[in-house]
DNA sequence: GACAAGCTAGCACGGCCGTGCTATAACAGG
DNA sequence: CCTGTTATAGCACGGCCGTGCTAGCTTGTC
């Protein structure tokens, strides 16, 4: 059996082209042409890969979640739980360029999951996961008296203001620097926590 | 000169159509050739109103923005700062199908934005005047000790809370209602209320 | 060296695309 | 009625699309 490039490193380069061309030029010209010319192969070539687009797609946008996950599963332990729910909203958040590219793939996709059934499953996923994790990290802080207790609307919000300066990040990077979104967050869960001191009784009355 | 037909009523109705197709299949289906059979009209005939497919589109944009501005403007006055901020908010989101078809035009036109620079302008446009609108809101429910002063970093807040909203009830419209959203963005202003009381000094322990 | 399997390349087909162009019909003003 | 403007229709061009297909190349096993 041949075998002077690994199939499954094959495999990655070819996402990797498939991620380059539809950050800079969009999903719609995400052609399986396109794709090869930016991984250097012939059309052929890479449909001995991925037999067809939607394939290829399919894989790209599984390809991005893994990433995800994985960075996720590789945060080092945090014993505080305000740290701890910073640091993972970090890690979810746009703030480096791999993030930013990250993002904007991920918008596209989430647009054209609307229309095209083959995505939606995986866009699902993605939601899925993001949402669960919201709320393991509410679990956490109203645990610690650090936010309200009611975790599904809390979960909602979270889960909400996190797409959306996710959205925004994408829109104006210049605006929604890595910095402001952090702060964003940081100001979030600061109001988490008075909302929570309050529920409870506050001790003193400011 | 010859009217069979109002000039400005045959765009309205391509506009229409357009927003069909793209609701219905998705920007990339919403090709001249689609459009112009959307409309029960010959391509040579959508060309005499839209010179080129990306004034059509554009043109697709502005007709959404300005619908959402007049169903602003068109609001009944509300003397109650709460209500009229719910009001207001209620307004913006996807509460019913015409909402919700906007919503999905919106999304798909943002992330085509990313890559398409003559969508940018109008993009910017829709994110500038929700961003004012959230402003307006803070402020004035700031000023009756609603909200609190920051405006700023309340204004990210909301804006991005009502974006991330506007995402989920595109993705998941069966688990994001009306009701539910209604219900995030009543949720929202309560915490704000609390955390505004928080900072003036409560009159109470609880 | 022979062979098979994996890999790469490239062509060809039918299809949709935007747009330039011309031809015809409907109508207004003279 | 004639004329010119507007509206509608439709064709043709070059281009990109996904995919089916074949042919050649590389490499490991025998």
């Amino acid at each position: 059996m041949p075998k002077v490039v690994d199939p499954v490193e094959r495999r990655r380069e070819l996402v990797e082209a498939v991620l380059r061309v539809i950050r800079r030029d969009g999903l719609e010209q995400a052609s399986v042409r396109n794709v090869a010319r930016e991984a250097g192969l012939s059309m052929g070539s890479l449909r001995h890969y991925f037999a067809s687009q939607s394939e290829l797609m399919v894989f790209a946008f599984r390809t991005i979640i893994d990433r995800i996950e994985s960075r996720l599963a590789s945060l080092e332990p945090e014993p505080d739980p305000r740290r701890r729910a910073e640091r993972v909203l970090a890690e979810l958040l746009p703030l480096d360029d791999e993030r930013r590219a990250e993002n904007e793939i991920w918008l596209a996709f989430t647009s054209r999951a609307l229309v095209d059934p083959t995505l939606r499953d995986l866009r699902d996923e993605g939601y899925d996961a993001l949402r669960a994790g919201c709320q393991v990290i509410l679990t956490d802080l109203s645990a610690a008296g650090l936010a309200p207790t009611d975790i599904p609307v809390e979960t909602e919000r979270l889960h909400a203001l996190l797409d959306g300066l996710a959205v925004h990040a994408a829109i104006r990077p210049h605006i929604h620097t890595a910095q402001s979104l952090r702060a964003a967050i940081a100001h979030h869960l600061d109001a988490l926590a008075i909302e929570a001191a309050v529920a409870l009784g506050i001790p003193r009355t400011g």
